[in-house]
This record gives C-alpha cells, structure tokens and sequence, in this order.
DNA sequence: TTGCGGATTTCCT
DNA sequence: GGAAATCCGCAAC
C-alpha cells in the first residue's frame, strides 16, 4: 500500500484522539541521505493546564511552539543530555503535544545501530531519549513541519492497529504532577516488545 | 543573577 | 536498586 503524509488536520483534533491513532504510523527521518524508519508503538499526550505539561504555567519563549501551529515538531533537551520528540496538536491557542516514546525499527537499523552504540534492535528505540539519539534528532528540528518536512515526517503505510491492542497507563516520570500524574494518558501496543516498559 | 530540578539513560554496586 | 552525567528553563530573589 503507498504512505501518505498525515495530513494537518490529523493533528488539528483531540490529543488523546491522535495519541491513539498515532500508534503504528510510521516516523522517518533522512539523514546525510539515508532513509531511517520506524512505527511508533508508544505515546504520551500533554494537553492544556495538565501540571505535567511543559505549557501548563502559559506561554514562554519554550512552551510557545505548543500554542502553535498543529503537526510540527517540539524538540526539547531533558536533563542537559537527551532530547525528546513531540508533536504539536489541537487548535492555535490550544497548548497541547505528543512525546513519541518509542517505535520499532523498519529500516536504516545500521544508522541507529552507530548512533546509539548499541546493536539490540530492542534497545534503538526503546524510550523518548533513545529514539531521538537513533534518529539524530536534536534541537534543530524543532518547529519542522512534519506534514511535509523531507527531514522529518509522519506517514500512513496502511498498518492497522486493532481498538484492542491499545493500552494506556499513567504517564512515565510525571511525579511532580500531583493529580494529574495520574491521567491515563501513555498510550502503547500492548504485548509490543520495543515499548519503553512492560 | 542565582539556584533548583527535570516528559532520561547508563553504569556500578 | 542507586547514583551520576550535564544543560537550561524559569521562578524567585
């Protein structure tokens, strides 16, 4: 089946909606000419006032980018060494993202193999920070158009994910949160062997 | 201007 | 299981 693009109106919607429908879309990345892929098998949504949001405190020079336009990227540094890959959703005005926490390798395995040190397929892409180290993605990248960047993009294969493999738990080191640590808002595959944890 | 702490990962005990 | 690595956003002074 050919891969379409996800158009800007499939983020243009509820984050947990597209969190969910994310799950088994295919992330690409090109880098130095090379094609590296992978489908995405685990998601965390961070929408409106959720004191896990980097946006729930309103607009600062960080955070503006998820008042934006849907369907770009939001490449931030976590701990002054890993990056973390979101994608902005919801209405302008609306702060809201995606982390895309894990995907399963599909091709270019040797690019992610070099990046990350490591050779374990199970171990490219296994968490937010792996995954941007795999994909040599970084800062730069931040505010790219996903819905038609060369560098950087989304597309539909044809895979489906039945309603019934999808799981969802409280979001991955969101503590300090307090209540809202507790919304079920990481959606994964279940029984998937590349999400982050099991 | 200062200081705290983080949407993580890795390595060591 | 625990701690180190290492940069920067942002609230508070």
């Amino acid at each position: 089946m050919k891969s379409l693009f996800l158009p800007r109106s499939f983020y243009t919607r509820d984050t947990q909606l597209v969190a969910k429908e994310l799950l088994g879309k295919v992330l690409v990345r090109t880098w130095r000419g090379q094609i590296v892929m992978c489908r995405i098998v685990e998601v965390e949504s961070y929408a409106g006032d959720d004191l896990a949001s980097h946006a729930s405190r309103g607009r600062t020079p960080r955070t503006e980018i998820m008042f934006g336009e849907a369907g770009r990227a939001y490449v931030y540094l976590i701990y002054g060494m890993y990056w973390c890959l979101n994608i902005v959703t919801e209405q302008s005005d609306f702060p809201a993202a995606i982390l895309i926490r894990a995907a399963q390798p599909l091709q270019g395995i040797k690019v992610m193999q070099q990046a990350r040190h490591r050779t374990e397929e199970i171990d490219l892409l296994s968490g937010p920070g792996k995954l941007c180290q795999a994909l040599h993605v970084n800062g730069s990248l931040t505010n790219e158009d996903v819905t038609q960047s060369t560098r950087l993009y989304i597309v539909d294969d044809g895979y489906s994910v039945p309603r019934k493999h999808i799981a969802s738990s409280p979001r991955i080191g969101v503590a300090y949160a307090g209540a809202d640590a507790l919304r079920p808002w990481r959606y994964y595959l279940r029984n998937n062997d590349f999400v982050s944890r099991k």
